[in-house]
DNA sequence: TTCCGTATGTAACTAAGTCACCGAGGCGGG
DNA sequence: CCCGCCTCGGTGACTTAGTTACATACGGAA
């Protein structure tokens, strides 16, 4: 069987001089995860950097009352830079990675990733940009949780868990998981947008009837 | 006048190989910063990587309504590589940093601590490591901001603000600003934990007498 | 069709944040 | 010394968010 070429699928890394890209290749390894595997956690630390080529990581973060709160995704084409810094810091890390859909992903071993860190300033580049923008999400989160409220985030959350459908599939209670909340809260305003006529709430599934509407109470008011 | 060898402040970069540090000492620069100054924030971006020698620095973020939260501190003998590397990826970057006291440090122009992070592993781990802390360090915010009662953040505050003294010099809308909360709030809470005997509440400064009970409370319950 | 697990509804209560205002203390200018 | 002002803290009434403890409704498997 032929190696896949999946350099392709990173247009940064397109700008690494030849043999760069080449031992990237021979040196990196395909691995594939089921849904809903655990790829890193407390106690289990990945001992490479992950590169994603299909799929989505939702990483996340459980309190000990068993609320959670999601952190950022992880999409095709993105690296989950942050947690392999993390790892190779190595402190303990409360978060956790799961597997949201079926991924596909290359692991780059640590030592591999040390060497071009060190030789390709691309590379180096490409990393320090995706550590940003992670970090700079994380302020995000901050913001949000600490100032936003709860409605916003919601009106927010719906919006961009639809993307350009109407329905979203998701239950009241992972609704509450995306942003740290809980079941009742979510409900109650789920039940209260429905009655403005905004939303239609079926089992499992929300239906988004006036965008424009959630829209303007996502952005603050 | 002398250069000061401002290297020995930070054991990480003994490791490195002599000449490194050589080029580390004649490549950057020594930077004094008055209290109270503001390091970097929205439309203001550090273009070097800092290495506090003295003084603090804190990072915050303030809401539009113009509530605060502190994000962490960068210490002496600490780098700022959070922010750093976010400006390296530049996003716009929305926390910002105040210096606390009077700061010394030192800046490491962008190009040299490119080709240092290339050349030297041990710089490489320096960096990284420091990442890590601060990056585990944001979640931790998250976590408490997300799911733990301000009555325990309050004292987890208060016992980390005042160290080995008992005195706390701050008002309680310096407190609400390290909690994300509000004065109001803050308040309330002090004046419970005046009335159950643990603290004792001057006109800007709070005296813990009770560091046992504050304790307990802290740690969740 | 019945049963059962999951999803959602609801009410009463507590915790946190908001709003509006008050009063006390401290400090500088006259 | 007194006045006025400004910062700090106190307070009550109200809204929003989270908690507790149930009840009910849906939908697939037996």
């Amino acid at each position: 069987m032929r190696k896949e070429d999946w350099t392709k699928a990173f247009p940064p890394l397109q700008q690494l001089p030849p043999e760069t890209v080449e031992r990237l290749r021979a040196g990196s390894l395909l691995v594939e995860l089921p849904e809903g595997s655990r790829i890193f956690g407390p106690g289990q630390a990945p001992e490479s950097f992950l590169l994603l080529l299909a799929g989505t990581i939702r990483v996340q973060q459980t309190s000990e009352s068993g609320r959670e709160i999601v952190l950022y995704r992880v999409h095709a084409g993105e690296s989950c830079a942050l947690t392999t810094a993390c790892l190779m810091g190595y402190e303990e890390y409360q978060a956790e990675g799961i597997a949201e859909t079926k991924v596909r992903a290359v692991a780059i071993p640590r030592l591999l990733f040390d060497d071009l860190i060190a030789t390709s300033r691309a590379f180096r580049q490409f990393v320090f940009t995706a550590f940003s923008r992670r970090v700079t999400n994380l302020f995000r989160v901050i913001e949000e949780v600490a100032f936003e409220r709860i409605d916003a985030r919601l009106a927010q959350k719906l919006l961009a868990l639809a993307g350009n459908n109407a329905q979203i599939v998701a239950t009241h209670q992972e609704l509450a998981n995306e942003l740290g909340s809980v079941r009742e809260v979510i409900s109650r305003q789920l039940n209260e947008f429905a009655r403005r006529g905004w939303i239609k709430s079926l089992r499992g599934t929300v239906e988004i009837t006036e965008k424009a509407a959630l829209s303007r109470l996502a952005q603050h008011s």
